[in-house]
DNA sequence: TTCCATAGTTAGACTAAGTCTAAGTTATGG
DNA sequence: CCATAACTTAGACTTAGTCTAACTATGGAA
């Protein structure tokens, strides 16, 4: 199990006690929170308190290390994932709970898609409601 | 070619003059507006201003009556789509915009997804840039 | 050590998307 | 006509997220 301060280290990015912190809370959970669950998460974690900056700077930081990533799935808010392989998402259309799908099945690309775009990547996101 | 009018009265909405220019705009463009998009499109269009609040009323309304669709994938704005037919999204990753790709590969559901999940539909959001 | 430069953090002001409210307007049925 | 319900309005409000200017660590170079 490697650190989170080596992880950070690996890509690129300055361990600092806050960054350290953020980045446990993230990877620590499967419930995709928000911005501001990071907020309250990671509040008391530290001698310091974390300001607002810090925590959304940090989120766009790691997201643009490749150490988490964003999912929009609702208006309003932006959540995160500390999953960065390849799946898919199910989102709870009741209660708005993200769930990772394994990238078990990969559909092929459209036809119409060939030459007319770069297709970096994609996602699949499947609404309904967790039983 | 049906009128906006029996577009809105065949799902059940009050063809009012507001939501009547009001969806016109967004059935009339392949641009995916957001609601501010739709705001300043419909400026001028009746004696009266349309409000803020009507315009966002009259989104919700119209999705929510299944004459629309929403498209999150950026975070800060939630956009529109005339079409609600099944169809892919591509998300120019420079500019933000969105193009509708046709349903014509569907690919599997995953297996992990039979049994635990209830699925009401889902969507593949491609990103990387137009050429 | 001391000095400096750079990167990081902070509180709080600010911006922008979207909702709410209370009052006014329009349509409809009796 | 009138009463009621549905709709619209301007503007206040809420909330996610960014920006700013001051402060704090860190890491050389002398």
């Amino acid at each position: 199990m490697i650190s989170t301060e080596e992880l950070l280290n690996n890509h690129g990015v300055k361990p600092t006690p806050q960054r350290v912190v953020i980045a446990d809370f993230v990877l620590s959970t499967h419930e995709h929170p928000t911005a501001e669950d990071v907020l309250k998460g990671v509040a008391g974690q530290l001698p310091v308190t974390i300001s607002r900056a810090t925590v959304y700077n940090t989120l766009n930081t790691l997201v643009a290390a490749g150490v988490i990533r964003e999912v929009f799935t609702e208006p309003g808010a932006c959540r995160y994932d500390a999953n960065v392989s390849k799946h898919h998402h199910f989102v709870d259309t009741r209660t708005g709970r993200i769930f990772d799908i394994p990238w078990d099945e990969v559909p092929q690309l459209p036809r119409s898609l060939k030459g007319r775009f770069k297709v970096h990547g994609y996602e699949i996101t499947f609404f309904g409601e967790a039983t």
